[in-house]
DNA sequence: CCATAACGTTTACACTGTAAAATATACGAC
DNA sequence: GTCGTATATTTTACAGTGTAAACGTTATGG
């Protein structure tokens, strides 16, 4: 079976084939878990292969978390349509939040969590945008019925920082204080409601 | 200059004396930017001596993560007692919080940002309860005051939640959105107080 | 058919943490 | 003192990592 000249589709194939195996491995076992060896291995090709379709393993990298912020800005926007006037909008954005970040944790600590924050990668910062952008609509619509008051960015970004901070203590297990788990998962799952948390 | 034999008091000398120094590179350059040999290199002694007097490099990351939750534990509790009432002290808490985090950004991250959360050491987790502690009494005292209902380690884990999204994104850069850099900047600093974040 | 370009693998280098071996130093007994 | 032994430290070495460079292999255009 005679090897074909890759086209201008295979190379696409290929890349995104990596892609997609390196977000598996990352789903399975974590970020560090990741190399270019293990990638390869997985792929059935030498190290050095991913090195012709990709600059380097930032760039794989970056590509993996842009898929993730798709995946999440995905689910962000078909909660944005779920929901029924501005509270309840920012309520369902919320539960989607908390839903993605706890089936994909690994996903999420790249996208939101990595310290610093990995080079950025054109497309990065759009589709990364786009997952706050129903954020930022349902704040604004929320400003003009009077739920809240003040710059509809900042509001965003407090509810944003809000939400980011249970789930991310929660994720990293660092919210077990005591020994009554389920009241701990609870802080996170049955989250305290916009009411409580915003007057 | 003949080298002198180890007592049990330089033992723990060096054993201080690395600790610091890691601290100090960790604090300039970053968690991954301490290694083995680079840290040797400012001790002034080569890389496995530090094996002599630490496991690996888990056991001396451990301590370094020690101390820094002991500082930021200590002006835990300075804020503790300087605060005049309920409200006041946990707004001097969330202020002490912002300013630990603000002043060393790089110990905050191993503090509570690293995932996954490394491995238990002696003290550890008694240190890293203490910096919470005082934010838990405080927590109680207002729930005393009627300032909030409810449990007040849920009440406490929820306002640390707060703080810990707002700062964690900030010093990640990750609020940035547009280009009002100084209104991103205030969000933390002017931080939103008790009232506006919990009613 | 062959030169050339494209593709893929192998090799190699500078890093990492750290185990094992080699070396240097100090100390107690005679 | 001198030697044996224990201790302290360094050197060497190994299995990883990302990846640059060299090599071989395959497909293609003239």
């Amino acid at each position: 079976m005679p090897r074909q000249a890759l086209t201008h589709e295979d190379i696409e194939t290929f890349r995104q084939r990596a892609v997609e195996t390196a977000t598996r491995l990352y789903a399975e076992e974590g970020y560090e878990a990741v190399t270019m060896r293990s990638l390869a291995h997985a792929l059935g090709c030498s190290p050095m292969k991913t090195y012709r379709y990709f600059e380097n393993r930032d760039e794989l990298f970056a590509l993996v978390r842009i898929d993730a912020f798709r995946r999440f800005a995905d689910e962000q926007e078909a909660a944005f349509h779920r929901g029924k006037g501005p509270r309840d909008t920012l309520l369902k954005l919320k539960e989607a939040y908390i839903a993605f970040a706890t089936r994909e944790p690994h996903a999420y600590a790249i996208m939101f969590q990595l310290t610093p924050v990995p080079q950025d990668y054109p497309g990065l910062n759009e589709e990364s945008f786009r997952g706050f952008s129903f954020l930022l609509r349902a704040a604004r619509a929320a400003v003009k019925e009077g739920l809240f008051e003040g710059d509809p960015l900042t509001i965003a970004h407090l509810l944003w920082s809000n939400t980011h901070g249970l789930v991310s203590l929660h994720l990293s297990g660092r919210l077990i204080v005591g020994r009554n788990l389920e009241t701990l998962a609870s802080i996170v799952l049955d989250a305290p409601t916009l009411k409580e948390t915003q007057s």
